[in-house]
DNA sequence: CTGAAAGCGCTTACAG
DNA sequence: CTGAAAGCGCTTACAG
């Protein structure tokens, strides 16, 4: 198929549709943009429609945004590149959510570098989400560049329940060691360049299930992966009468569940590991991993519906489904 | 630190600032854009710098982008989100390029569903990457939404040298197996969701180094992972006389590792496997992956340049670094 | 039921 | 060296 290149350079506006279809180009507006309050014909909506689809009519996005005050531009700001594996499931589902509602999602990774410019500042976005709160010059910069919305709010206190923890999966997790006996844990991370909030929320979750059982407070470990197999983080847990471990992810599981077996360890017997996400690296590893796996395409239904209701004041569907996460559990508990 | 409100909900504009510096409003746009051609007394650009700087001043973008034409918004699209552990430094180099030449890098990958309008509609970007050549209705497409260039160039033939192929990895990988007295290779990559496009360029640039290497040209073998353990996939290459397999990645040579030692297979005796990337999961599997490391930053870095080539026209960097992949040799081969 | 017109906040020739 | 003014392509009260 040959590519279909006007033939005038100029882009195709509203005005020409208006003199295709006869009418003024407010009317085009009223019509493609279906503006309540307005009564139009049938006959004058079909002249339109057809004008701008023999035109290949496209609206101009920065015209529209300028005039509106709305760009229609959800960003989402990651805490780190979604290398996660089920978050891209998850974004998936929020983008669908928002397309069918007219928003398009960017999903946006801060640079280390301090020298880049936020993508808020060229992006007019309606609506900024973070994973955690944001800075306060964050937020004044946001101000500044006209973002409408900001979640969550820097004036109320933060929402876990919206964030990507998750918080469901740590608690499996936990109940899950508990059921197999184990009652001396803790938690495992890398450190950077893993998503820092994230951690922390997980933590917490996986904390407030343990409290609920009786179980000790489980120890934040952050390792790093890039020293090499980390022998003798291993060595303290057992040490301390550590039995089993709580992954941030699948990743940290395979690096303990790694160091374990190369340390001559028989898992679970010496200590049972259990990872998060279920990506296909736990089936993989030998031994496989236990994991936990979150249906992350039915969160992220629900958590584009809260981004709905933040921007465009939709009521929130009730009562919200929680989708429980799955138990894996494979060879390492 | 309180966040700091404007006081009126009104943004700061342009005519702002220049009543605060005493000069008119588009002295105000060529101080701020360091208009050439424009001769501005050093006082009244001091003046102009400090009314901006006091009301924090961020021109509105969408109002900039209609009257210039230019969003300098530069849209990268993924085959897949970007999954690859390397590719996130890479990503952010040629963001920090972009970013020191005032544009900004928006990635995004296209949804699944059929319904969900492509990004470029709403984000009215300056140019579109992809990293394979765009379909003929993506390309109209994109015009009609005013885009202003496209790379891969659909009236060009596709060019590969700037592709994520990164096409040295997938070479040295043949060479170390074939320093190993390997001959009989095959190429190991994932059904989806994994990048088609990459998977053919690095296959491509494999079997290119295999016929230098007068060895016969290497098959190219999806392997659905999530029907767990392809056992027979290795049962045929044994029987077929393979004996080193080339994965894509790092999680591929995973799947095929934990698979070969399922079945009790030696490695790299029995079955000579290498990754790519040297992820973190490269270093924790038992046994450890070998595997190639590529300096994506060095790359990240000649793309941007070459991006803003394309965007801006500014000459390309000559000679042009070839950055060296790094073999990693570990237990697998 | 439809249209003329002001306005969004910039950029950019052009005139002094 | 600086400013007045047209124009980018929409949206949206408002008037018929």
């Amino acid at each position: 198929m040959a590519v279909q290149r006007p033939t005038t350079s100029r882009r195709v506006t509203a005005l020409d549709v208006a003199r295709e279809a006869g009418v003024s180009r407010a009317t085009v507006g009223f019509v493609l943009n279906d503006t309540p309050n307005q009564t139009i014909s049938e006959g004058t909506r079909e002249r339109v429609f057809r004008a701008a689809e023999l035109l290949g009519y496209r609206p101009n996005s920065a015209a529209r945004a300028l005039a509106s005050g709305r760009s229609r531009i959800i960003l989402l700001v990651l805490p780190d590149w979604p290398a996660e594996y089920r978050l891209r499931d998850y974004l998936d589902e929020v983008s669908l959510v928002l397309d069918k509602a007219g928003y398009s999602l960017v999903t946006y990774t801060r640079q280390p570098s301090q020298s880049a410019r936020p993508l808020w500042e060229s992006l007019n976005a309606d609506l900024v989400i973070g994973t955690a709160s944001f800075s306060a010059p964050d937020v004044a910069s946001m101000l500044a560049c006209g973002v409408r919305a900001i979640h969550p709010d820097p004036d109320h206190p933060y929402r876990p329940d919206v964030s990507l923890a998750f918080s469901a999966g740590p608690e499996l997790q936990v109940e899950h060691l508990h059921e197999r006996g184990h009652r001396r844990l803790v938690y495992a991370a890398f450190t950077e360049p893993y998503a820092s909030s994230m951690v922390v929320a997980r933590h917490a979750a996986a904390n407030e299930r343990a409290r609920a059982l009786g179980l000790p407070d489980l120890d934040l470990r952050r390792i790093d992966y890039r020293e090499g197999a980390p022998q003798q983080v291993v060595r303290e847990w057992l040490d301390a009468g550590i039995t089993g471990v709580v992954a941030f992810n699948d990743d940290v599981a395979a690096a303990v569940v790694g160091t374990a077996v190369r340390a001559g360890l028989t898992l679970p017997a010496d200590l049972a590991v259990i990872g998060h996400d279920d990506s296909p690296i736990a089936a993989m590893f030998v031994p496989s991993l236990s994991t936990v796996r979150i249906d992350t395409a039915a969160l992220g239904r629900q958590f584009g519906e809260f981004v709905l209701h933040r921007v465009d004041g939709r009521p929130l569907p009730t009562p919200r489904v929680s989708a429980k996460p799955v138990l894996v559990a494979r060879e390492t508990s």
